[in-house]
DNA sequence: AGGTCGGCCTGGCAGC
DNA sequence: TGCTGCCAGGCCGACC
């Protein structure tokens, strides 16, 4: 048992890796694995690499040289040389550690770096987790075409390319904004900072946003995103570093998880909803609640 | 074909 | 105190 500073209204459980999660982890972690080699890889769920056994992914991974470790959306990608990568996704409770000072609990994959120089262990308490193998660098974009949309720092990533986006669809924001294969990277926590960032109700019908709208949506996800990579991701429960240290960007959320608090804009007190059956957290008075039509 | 919903999974909490 | 049951939530596949 760790000690940990009891805290107040402390909500839990929660937060999952988003984009500011996973690109936290990559920066921190490339430095320490790009350029080693690959000497032993154990896979203790089979369910982590299913399709394949744990044995036959353990076996593709021996001997391979990380070449380099990046992100897209939410997955790490572990270039291996040859064009083949390791595709992982942290889904709901993944945590990436290196050289752990102790044993983690749910460990799910044990990476040994050159002969025991180094170790690389993937804990996850819920098995969500998953790391898959892709070989080419056409399959790789593939891969990701069919799953992803537009980076939101990609400077395609517009006002106008969000208003196409949204274009018809009566689904509201919010559930367009989780959608990966609309905008990649953006999960609950950052869709509701930016959704209040934008002064746009969560629940708004998605195509009756304006021009204007879209463009205040694509700055409130980019400001969301970039605050949360620069307080180096949320941990609310299970998010760590790759040295065990948590994220701090929970102390700076605007709305997330803040119901019955006043919202910092306006004063008004911030609500908890439901949308896109995901808890959802919105200050009415700045976030106008759409009228109901049909 | 766009939209919705259930299943996967388990720690932690509420409720009794 | 200890047990049960319920919830979160990314993504995928089934369904309408």
């Amino acid at each position: 048992m760790h000690t940990r500073a009891p805290c107040a209204r402390m909500p839990q459980p929660g937060a999952v890796p988003e984009l500011p999660e996973v690109e936290t982890i990559v920066r921190q972690l490339a430095p320490l694995v790009e350029g080693r080699m690959i000497t032993a890889a154990e896979i203790l769920d089979p369910r982590w690499s299913a399709p394949l056994s744990p044995d036959e992914l353990g076996e593709a991974l021996l001997g391979r040289r990380i070449q380099s470790l990046g992100r897209r959306g939410k997955y790490i990608v572990w270039e291996l040389g040859d064009e083949l990568h390791l595709v992982q996704h942290l889904r709901m409770s993944g945590v990436v550690l290196f050289e752990p000072d102790r044993e983690p609990g749910h460990v799910r994959v044990r990476l040994e770096l050159d002969g025991g120089r180094a170790h690389v262990v993937v804990s996850d308490a819920r098995r969500f987790g998953t790391g898959q193998l892709v070989a080419g660098a056409a399959e790789l974009e593939l891969f990701f075409a069919e799953r992803l949309g537009l980076e939101p720092f990609d400077e395609d990533f517009t006002g106008a390319h969000l208003r196409a986006l949204v274009r018809g669809r009566r689904t509201p924001i919010k559930a367009l904004l989780l959608d990966q294969r609309r905008v990649a990277g953006v999960g609950n926590i950052y869709a509701d900072e930016a959704l209040f960032r934008a002064r746009i109700h969560p629940e708004r019908r998605a195509g009756a946003l304006t021009l204007a709208q879209c463009e205040a949506l694509r700055e409130g996800v980019i400001e969301a995103l970039a605050s949360g990579i620069d307080a180096r991701g949320a941990s609310i429960d299970d998010f760590r570093h790759v040295d065990g240290v948590r994220g701090t960007f929970q102390e700076r959320f605007l709305v997330h998880r803040r119901a019955g608090e006043p919202c910092p804009r306006c004063g008004g007190e911030i609500r908890k909803l439901v949308v896109a059956g995901r808890g959802t957290y919105v200050c009415e008075r700045c976030q106008p609640r759409p009228r109901r039509r049909r």
